[in-house]
RNA sequence: GCCGCUUUAGCUCAGGGGUAGAGCAACCGAUUCGUAAUCGGUAGGUCGUAGGUUCAAUUCCCACAAGCGGCACCA
C-alpha cells in the first residue's frame, strides 16, 4: 500500500496502487488541473504511471523548468504527426528536445523547405487544439519491429533492433498517430500550448554517421508561454547584431573573399586589435617563463611522416610542390614537430626542464568547406601555441600553472567563466594503453590539484594524448574550443626527443601542447561578439576621436589629437563639415569609446569635453588631465597590475 | 564533404524574359551649428562565374564557386 511523500514532507497513504493523476486529484482540483507530469523518486515520469510502492513525488506544472523539456519533446511528436499527415510516405526517425527547442529527423526523397513551414505549423496547432491524450503502451520486441516494417518505417525498425534486449519497447500515441518513444510525455497534446515556432531545416546524417543516409531535419523552438517565446526570438535578433561577421564589416575590421577562402584579410583596425592582443600575450608568456621561437611554414613531408601527421591528416594539409626539386613540402598544420626539432638541437639536461617553448605559429589546415565559419573556423590561422617539455613528475605542476595563467588571461579579456572538457582516448590512437593510462592519470591528478571542474568528453582526445579543452560561447550560442592542454607521450618518442637525467642516462621528456586563445582569429571573433564591438579602452582600435564643433576649432583639435597620440593613444580627428550630432552618431555607431569634443570654449580654455560611448554626460577636463586620465585608463590590464 | 537556402551599387535590400531601382555611405556645393542623422546636387552596377534555351537572359535551365543554416569533421 503506497505511502507517498510530497515535497513539503507530508505523506499520503493509499489502499491500492494509484496513478500520479489520482494522487494529484486527491490533493486538490487545482493541482489536478496543473500537474503535467511528476518526478517519481527523482525521475520524471508520466502522470499516468501507477505507483505501487512507497515513493516521493514532486508534481511538475507549467511553472517548473522541467516542463520546458516535456513541452519540447511533445512538440517533436506533434511535428512528426503533422508532417506524416501532410506528406504521406515520409518516414519518421528520432525527434528529441534540445536546448531552446526540439527537432525531428525525417526520411523523405524531397527535403523540406521553409516554404513548408506555414502548412506544417498550422497542422501542428490543429493537433494541439485537438487535445489528444498521450497514451503509453508497451509491445513485444518482434511485434514492434514487424509493426514498423509493415508500415515501411525502416528507420524505426532499425532503432528497435538495436535497443538492448532488456529495454522495454514503449510507444506513445496521440489520437491515431503512434511513435516509438521512451517517454515521458505530458497528459495530452493540449498541454503544449501555443508558444512554439518552426525555425529552420537542415540535413542531418542518420545516426550522426556520414556514411549513412542524409535525413531532413526540422528545427523548432518551444516555450511555456508566448512571453518566453517572444523573449527568445528577441534574444536571437540581438545575438545577430553581435555576430562578428556583421560587426567586422560594420567596423571595417577584416574581410574574407573567394580568392583566399578561409583566410582573413585583416584591415588596419582589426589588425590593431590583433596586435594589441598579441603584445599582451607576449608579455604574459614572458612573465610566466616561456621562451618565444619562430619555426618554418614549409616543412618537408619527411618530418610529417615521422610525426605521424602525414598518415592521419595528409588530406587536410596544403602541399607545396616545387618543379625543380624532387621534394614535397607541406604548409605546417601545427607547430609541435618543429618545436621538437628545436628541442633536439644540442644535448638537453634535466636542469632545463620544464622548457616552455612558445610560438605565435601560423598554421594552415585544409578544413572541409562546410566547416568554415567567419573567422572562427578558417584554413589559415595563428595559434598562441606552446609546448612544454617536462618530466612526468612535472605534468601536474605545469598544468596547475597553465590553468592559473589561462584563467587570468580570460578574465583580462572579459571572460569570467568558461567550460572545461576532459577528452580521453579516441579509438584511433598512437601509443600503448599503458602510456594512455599514465597520461590520463597525470592529467586527472593535475585537474584535482588545480581545482578544475570538467565534464568528461569520452573518446575525443587527440590521437597522441588526452586533452583538456577550454570552451567559450559565441553570441549565437555556439561553443568554441579556445584553450587546450594536451598531454603527449607519443611525439617525443616518434621524433626522438631526449634529455640527460640526473642519473646521467637519457630519458624521454613529456610534451604538453597548450594554447590559451587557441587561434587569434577565433578568439578575436569571440571577443568581438563578447563586447558587441564595444571594446574596452585598451583593446579598442580607435580609442579617441577628437571632434571639433566648428571649423574654428580644427587647429586646436589637431593639437589635442597630437597630445593623445604622444601619450600612445590611438586617436583620430573628425574635421568633417558636419554637425556635432552627426559626428557623435557616426563614432558612437563605430563604438569608439571616447569622443573628445572641442568647440570655441574648449579651444579658449585649453580643455576637452570627453563623451564616453553611450553616455550622454560629458566631463570637461584640462587637456593635460585628459591625456593623463585616458593614458592610465588605456593601459592593458597586466601593465596596470604592475603599476599598482 | 553532405542536405537545403542565398548571391543585384561600398553597405542593407527591392525588382523582374525586352539589357535595372531605393535608403545609407561616397563625391561636389551651401551651411559653422554644443553632444546619436543640416540641406541640395552628382556619380556609381558585365545583376557571383561559365555554359544552355530563346529573336532577346540579370530574370528560365544546368554546372561551378563563395556565403549562410545545420550535419559530418576539427591534430
Amino acid at each position: 500500500m503506497p505511502a507517498i511523500t510530497l515535497p513539503d514532507g507530508s505523506q499520503r497513504s493509499f489502499d491500492a496502487p494509484v496513478t500520479g493523476a489520482e494522487v494529484a486529484a486527491s490533493i486538490g482540483p487545482g493541482l489536478a488541473k496543473a500537474a503535467l507530469a511528476m518526478k517519481l523518486d527523482g525521475k520524471i515520469v508520466d502522470l499516468s504511471t501507477v505507483i505501487a510502492e512507497d515513493a516521493k513525488i514532486i508534481f511538475i506544472t507549467r511553472r517548473d523548468e522541467d516542463a520546458l523539456e516535456m513541452i519540447r519533446h511533445d512538440c517533436a511528436h506533434v511535428l512528426a504527426e503533422a508532417v506524416q499527415t501532410l506528406f504521406p510516405g515520409t518516414q519518421v526517425t528520432i525527434g528529441p528536445s534540445i536546448e531552446n527547442g526540439f527537432y525531428y529527423d525525417f526520411a523523405r526523397n524531397e527535403p523540406f523547405t521553409t516554404a513548408d513551414f506555414a502548412a506544417i505549423e498550422a497542422k501542428m496547432r490543429e493537433i494541439v487544439q485537438r487535445n489528444s491524450p498521450f497514451i503509453r503502451s508497451e509491445q513485444d520486441r518482434d511485434a514492434a519491429i514487424a509493426f514498423f516494417e509493415a508500415k515501411g518505417e525502416r528507420f524505426k525498425a532499425e532503432l528497435i533492433r538495436d535497443l538492448p534486449g532488456t529495454e522495454t519497447i514503449s510507444f506513445y500515441s496521440q489520437g491515431e498517430w503512434l511513435d516509438l518513444c521512451r517517454g515521458p510525455h505530458m497528459r495530452s497534446t493540449g498541454d503544449i500550448g501555443g508558444a512554439f515556432k518552426l525555425m529552420k531545416v537542415a540535413g542531418a546524417y542518420w545516426r550522426g554517421d556520414h556514411t549513412k543516409p542524409m535525413l531532413s531535419r526540422i528545427y523548432g523552438t518551444a516555450w511555456r508561454d508566448q512571453k518566453e517565446l517572444d523573449a527568445y526570438l528577441r534574444m536571437l535578433e540581438e545575438a545577430e547584431k553581435r555576430d562578428h561577421r556583421r560587426i567586422g564589416k560594420e567596423m571595417n575590421l577584416f574581410h574574407l573573399q573567394e580568392e583566399a577562402t578561409g583566410s582573413v584579410f585583416w584591415h588596419p583596425k582589426g589588425w590593431k586589435i590583433y596586435r594589441t592582443a598579441e603584445a599582451y600575450m607576449r608579455r604574459r608568456l614572458e612573465a610566466t617563463g616561456y621562451q618565444e621561437v619562430k619555426t618554418p611554414q614549409l616543412v618537408d613531408r619527411a618530418l610529417w611522416e615521422a610525426s605521424g601527421h602525414w598518415e592521419k591528416y595528409r588530406e587536410n594539409m596544403f602541399q607545396a610542390i616545387v618543379e625543380d626539386e624532387d621534394k614535397t613540402l607541406a604548409l605546417k598544420p601545427m607547430n609541435c614537430p618543429c618545436h621538437v626539432l628545436i628541442f633536439r638541437q644540442g644535448l638537453r639536461s634535466y636542469r632545463e626542464l620544464p622548457m616552455r617553448m612558445a610560438e605565435f605559429g601560423a598554421c594552415h589546415r585544409y578544413e572541409p568547406s562546410g566547416a568554415l565559419h567567419g573567422i572562427m573556423r578558417v584554413r589559415a590561422f595563428t595559434q598562441d601555441d606552446a609546448h612544454i617539455f617536462c618530466t612526468e613528475d612535472q605534468i601536474a605542476s605545469e598544468t596547475v600553472q597553465f590553468v592559473a595563467l589561462l584563467d587570468s588571461i580570460y578574465k583580462d579579456f572579459g571572460f569570467e567563466s568558461f567550460r572545461v572538457k576532459f577528452s580521453d582516448r579516441p579509438e584511433k590512437r598512437a601509443g600503448s594503453d599503458d602510456v594512455w593510462d599514465r597520461a590520463e592519470g597525470a592529467l586527472k591528478e593535475a585537474c584535482a590539484i588545480a581545482g578544475v571542474d570538467y565534464e568528461l568528453n569520452p573518446g575525443e582526445g587527440a590521437f597522441y594524448g588526452p586533452k583538456l579543452e577550454f570552451v567559450l560561447r559565441d553570441a549565437i550560442g555556439r561553443d568554441w574550443q579556445c584553450g587546450t592542454l594536451q598531454v603527449d607521450f607519443v611525439l617525443p618518442e616518434r621524433l626522438d626527443a631526449e634529455y640527460v637525467g640526473e642519473d646521467g642516462a637519457r630519458h624521454r621528456p613529456v610534451m604538453l601542447h597548450r594554447a590559451i586563445l587557441g587561434s587569434f582569429e577565433r578568439f578575436l571573433g569571440i571577443l568581438i561578439e563578447q563586447y558587441a564591438g564595444r571594446f574596452p579602452l585598451w583593446l579598442a582600435p580607435v580609442q579617441i576621436v577628437v571632434a571639433p564643433i566648428v571649423s574654428d576649432a580644427d587647429g586646436y583639435a589637431e593639437e589635442v589629437a597630437a597630445a593623445f597620440k604622444a601619450a600612445g593613444l590611438a586617436v583620430t580627428t573628425d574635421l568633417a563639415n558636419a554637425k556635432i550630432q552627426a559626428k557623435i552618431r557616426e563614432h558612437s555607431m563605430q563604438h569608439v569609446p571616447v569622443i573628445a569634443v572641442v568647440g570655441r570654449k574648449e579651444a579658449e580654455a585649453r580643455t576637452v569635453a570627453l563623451r564616453r560611448l553611450g553616455v550622454e554626460a560629458q566631463e570637461t577636463l584640462s587637456l593635460d588631465d585628459a591625456v593623463a586620465l585616458l593614458a592610465a585608463e588605456a593601459m592593458p590590464p597586466d601593465l596596470k597590475r604592475l603599476r599598482d
